[in-house]
DNA sequence: CGGGTTTGACCAGCGC
DNA sequence: GCGCTGGTCAAACCCG
């Protein structure tokens, strides 16, 4: 019902003025990424998944992997690929990039444990550090090709945006000082309480997206949240939503919403670090588990099982707890992947409505052409 | 009754 | 300056 109304008032919503802003978003995306600039040729980083048998993996979509370093990351294997897809700096102003937009830096991890893998060999630098946007297989799954706007000219890598990055940076700092909360609760209240500093841009903690093949919107990941708000998206009938994590002094944010494209898929975007370790911590819980600090240590230690899923099982009954490892310059994305039992994973988390098929970015609208 | 959700209003930032 | 949009607040409401 509700939904209905915001169908209504959004779809209505498509003027002449959005799409030359929408070109200026898209325009800043390959400022930042310059991905236009990455390397297609460099065949090393091209690595066909291995077949399986498994039929989801012939549907399996290609993505983008965006590395901070020229290592390249693990072979493609897994069906149900987490798509962790950007990294955001802290002073991007909320309301420019759309939850889709930041999807564009598409990343390609072949398997959870990759993931990690890959992650923690290759922290994701928050400044000056050369940014490499590395191809997946896109050549080998050409259904899913076009979505991707694959670069096309063979440069090897670009550096990223300075500014965006070192305010991104700023942000890591403030995460470490330990006055992020108290920071946050300051601009909480500041925000309608009290008139806000102008000429001081709102510092935003570095944002991490994916996206989910979900039935359900709200993905358990292990801690629990609290909905503060709820928007209808531009463009999109669908609304999005806003979450806080419920533990006291956590201003870990979480916004969820559907893409337009495809409402089978949800756009999850976590804000922020859990200062806390999940509340919600299922037996046997795996991979990586905060810290006291709340920030995640980096590991790829699996226990994987004797199955054909071996490399990427428990990829499958992964509920996606987004820590940013923070060192002084430098942050790296983790996950926390609680197991749950099961002889199949895939038709296990199906059943659950947890995170479920981790898909491609065939919902964002096709790039424009420059 | 406590905790979570809904929803209208407000604010900030940006583009025109 | 105005309009648009994203993000947030907080009162009202819902639910166990």
């Amino acid at each position: 019902m509700n939904e209905m109304k915001e169908n209504n008032n959004i779809s209505s919503v498509c003027t002449n003025s959005m799409e030359k802003r929408e070109e200026k978003k898209e325009l800043t995306r390959t400022t930042i990424l310059k991905r236009e600039n990455f390397d297609m040729a460099n065949s090393s980083f091209i690595t066909p998944p291995p077949a399986t048998t498994t039929s989801d993996i012939d549907q399996m979509p290609s993505v983008y992997a965006l590395s901070t370093t020229a290592t390249p990351p693990p072979p493609l294997n897994s069906i149900f690929d987490m798509m962790p897809c950007d990294i955001i700096g802290g002073d991007q102003k909320a309301g420019s990039l759309g939850f889709i937009d930041l999807l564009d830096i598409n990343q390609d991890f072949g398997t959870a444990a990759s993931l990690f893998d890959w992650f923690a060999q290759n922290p994701i630098v928050g400044s000056q550090q050369q940014q490499t946007f590395v191809p997946s297989p896109a050549s080998t799954l050409p259904e899913t090709s076009e979505v991707l706007n694959n670069p096309a000219t063979p440069n090897s890598s670009a550096s990223i945006s300075s500014s965006s990055n070192e305010a991104g940076n700023d942000a890591f700092q403030q995460v470490k000082t330990g006055d992020q909360e108290e920071e946050q609760d300051h601009d909480k209240t500041k925000k309608q309480l009290k008139p806000k500093k102008k000429n001081q841009k709102r510092q935003r903690e570095p944002r991490f997206a994916f996206m989910t093949k979900s039935e359900v919107d709200h993905l358990d990941d292990g801690f629990r949240w609290r909905k503060y708000g709820q928007k209808a998206v531009k463009n999109s009938p669908y609304p999005r939503s806003y979450y806080r994590c419920t533990s006291a002094g956590c201003g870990v944010k979480k916004r969820v919403e559907r893409s337009s494209d495809d409402s089978s898929i949800v756009v999850t975007t976590y804000e922020g670090q859990h200062i806390h370790p999940s509340p919600i911590t299922p037996r046997g819980s795996i991979g990586i588990l905060t810290d006291s600090t709340g920030f995640g240590a980096a590991t790829s230690s699996f226990v994987i099982p004797q199955t054909q899923y071996q490399q990427h099982a428990y990829m499958y009954s992964s509920s996606p707890s987004l820590n940013i490892t923070t060192s002084n310059t430098s942050f790296s994305p983790t996950f926390s992947f609680h197991q749950r039992r099961s002889d199949s994973p895939a038709s296990l988390l199906r059943d659950h409505g947890l995170l479920q098929d981790i898909v491609p970015s065939q919902m964002r609208k096709e790039p424009k052409e420059e």
